[in-house]
RNA sequence: GCACCCGUAGUGAAAUGGAUAUCACACCAGUCUUCGAAACUGUUAUUCUAGGUUCGAAUCCUAGCGGGUGCACCA
């Protein structure tokens, strides 16, 4: 369709002599406001200028030029084409056109693209996508940063997916570093202290995983007081490398373990798969080797015991790579990591999700990688988003000011499970749905932002389960589905096929206007219903999954006020067909939608 | 001090350089005997300041003011 209108553009502009301006620039727009038509141009505007005519004067010779085209029968499936404001023109579709995309949203026939398929695109057909992200840290905290990074990693991986790509989740984790050394030296001082004990593999994972969490903050908190301990902390620390002692071996694998385990549910709350584990002891062998590698070539070089990087040279910061001790650091364990990945399986291209405090690091890293291996480089991206903040300040595991993504979940199911009380659904179920609601407030308050801009967080306050929300999209899932199950139940089966414009018309025996009679179908549900698919490939390509959580709150406000204002299943009555078939899309735009964000939809709630 | 990011109704946000700046929350007034009121209908209010580029600026450029983050051995 917009193919056509295109080639009508270019051949009524065709004898001015600009015409060459035109030749591969997107003329086509949707116009924001719905009533500007299915789709409009700015050509007149651009053009005026350069010929020297005013702009509005320009777009009606244009008009009239495709006012010839359509009445010799070249744009077939346009209505009427006008123009409007400062000198857009504004191309309507006809009715006829618009139920057919409606069916098509339907349509899971073979080689349909509706459906479950309905918005997908092949635009990184086969591509190689890898997607790293969360990154929490064995021994440490799965805070609520770490559930932004993990909602806005996963949408962007399934956005992936929608175009076509074949993706993969890689998750990497700092099992070696300071938190670890901070752990053990917390444990040892507790040891003495109160004679604490490790405790036994056979309790719970919850008492494990909050005797980490005690002897971490022990620890921390306790070095924060004493900084002459630096060297304990330091041996321990690289003897967490090295692994060279047995005891302390034992209990690494052990408190390792808990905490993978214990992201491991958090990761099946969240509806996160990953294809694959990467750790920093690893990375950082790989990426010890490189650096020294480099500073024989030149890449790096020694400064005061240390090896570094001169970032300075390229606008960065000069970082250390390799520090006096000969330990490397983060900076090198991203080398290391970027080999390990590509080594793992060859990606196209390789995203790196992380919150934009590590913006300046990564960016010396990735210059460094750029000098050793150009070609890899090229294929590495750092998308960063902003940070989860709580009103109280910056979080930190070392100020024990943290809120833990488990306790976030666990507040937002139980508020869910009161909202659900007056409901008559089994516990088991109305647990599981509670968990989907409480996932869905959380991701979508994060997914419906930018993805770089900080979110506040008051704990107070909480999060909305009402108006801009994930259970406010879920909810509109919920009665669209109802009303389908209903109709089922009554023996009236949503054939969309069967639908034609003229049928409806002579149906609509309602006071308003007729179905015909409007721009096109009905109205504005109908046409933000078929740009479901635009709205992914815009995400995908800017990375900006905040586009589909707010194309998605836009379907269920208007599929709610149809709703309210309508009788969708009427016995005997002749529209009911085409009802029930919008009300089916707006399920099936919502659902796969909502997919994208990694939201579930509950079948009740 | 230097670098990067950001300043939009009372609050939280949106807006490929385009048309009357859009949502939600909150406030106020209504709507449950009708397919689920986690909903709907109606009302009020917004682009930090000063210049510049452009047919057109919340958006681009310059300066200022305000906030965040990073800046050598944590990640």
């Amino acid at each position: 369709m917009n193919k056509a209108i295109t080639e009508a553009i270019i051949k009524a502009v065709e004898d001015s002599t600009l015409s060459g301006f035109l030749v591969g620039k997107n003329l086509l727009d949707r116009p924001g406001d719905l009533s500007h038509g299915d789709y409009s141009t700015n050509i007149a505007m651009i053009l005026a200028p350069k010929l020297g005519v005013k702009p509005i004067e320009l777009a009606n010779q244009i008009l009239q030029k495709l006012q010839v085209s359509i009445s010799e029968g070249a744009l077939e499936g346009v209505k009427k084409v006008e123009v409007a404001g400062p000198g857009f023109i504004n191309f309507y579709l006809t009715e006829g056109v618009g139920l057919e995309l409606i069916k098509g949203i339907l349509d899971e026939s073979k080689g349909g693209a509706g459906g479950d398929n309905y918005g997908k695109s092949n635009l990184h057909n086969g591509k190689k996508m890898i997607y790293e992200y969360t990154d929490p840290n064995p021994f440490k905290q799965f805070h609520i940063g770490h559930l932004m990074s993990n909602a806005i990693g996963e949408s962007l991986a399934r956005l992936g997916e929608w175009s076509g790509g074949n993706v993969k989740r890689y998750c990497y984790q700092g099992d070696v570093g300071r938190h670890v050394a901070f752990t053990f030296y917390g444990f040892d001082l507790l040891k003495n202290e109160e004679g604490v004990e490790w405790p036994s593999d056979s309790i719970p994972l919850s008492d494990k995983v909050a005797f980490l969490g005690k002897i971490y903050a022990k620890g921390a908190t306790h070095f924060k007081d004493h900084p002459e301990d630096e060297s304990i902390v330091q041996e321990i620390n690289k003897k967490v490398y090295d692994k060279s002692d047995a005891e302390m071996n034992v209990l690494y694998d052990l408190g390792k373990r808990w905490s993978m385990d214990h992201f491991e549910e958090i990761y099946k709350t969240l509806g996160t798969k990953f294809d694959e584990y990467f750790f920093e002891s690893d990375s950082s062998v790989v990426g010890l080797e490189e650096v020294q590698k480099g500073l024989k070539s030149g890449i790096f070089e020694e400064s005061e015991g240390a090896v570094i990087f001169k970032g300075e040279n390229y606008g960065l910061n000069t970082r250390v790579f390799i520090n006096k001790f000969g330990l490397p650091t983060y900076e090198a364990k991203e080398i290391g990591l970027a080999l390990l990945k590509y080594n793992k399986d060859p990606y196209d291209i390789s995203y790196t999700i992380t919150a934009n405090e590590q913006d300046n690091v990564l960016a010396v890293s990735y210059k460094a990688i750029e000098q050793i291996y150009p070609e890899i480089a090229k294929k590495n991206f750092h998308l960063s988003h902003g940070m989860l903040r709580l009103t109280t300040g910056k979080m930190g595991s070392r100020t024990g000011n943290v809120i833990t993504g488990e306790s976030m979940l666990h507040d937002m199911t139980e508020m869910a499970l009161e909202k659900m009380k007056e409901r008559d659904i089994p516990e088991e179920e109305r647990k599981e749905i509670a968990e989907q609601i409480a996932v869905a407030a959380i991701k979508y308050t994060i997914l419906r932002q930018t993805i770089g801009k900080d979110i506040v967080f008051d704990p107070q306050k909480s999060l909305s389960f009402e108006g801009d929300s994930g259970p406010y999209l879920q909810y509109s899932c919920v009665r669209a589905k109802s009303v389908l199950d209903k109709a089922e139940k009554q023996g009236v089966v949503v054939n969309a096929g069967g639908l034609n414009i003229q049928d409806l018309n002579n149906a609509d025996n309602s006071d308003g206007p007729k179905i015909c009679q409007l721009d096109w179908a009905g109205g504005k549900l109908e046409k933000v219903l078929v740009r479901f698919p635009e709205v992914l490939l815009r995400a995908e390509n800017e990375h900006a999954p905040h586009y589909v959580g707010q194309y998605l709150l836009d379907v269920a406000s208007e599929f709610n006020s149809f709703y309210a204002n309508t009788q969708i299943l009427v016995e005997g009555d002749a529209l009911t067909p085409y009802k029930l078939t919008i009300t089916k899309a707006v399920l099936i735009v919502l659902t796969n939608g909502l997919n994208v964000l990694g939201i579930k939809v509950p079948s009740r709630m």
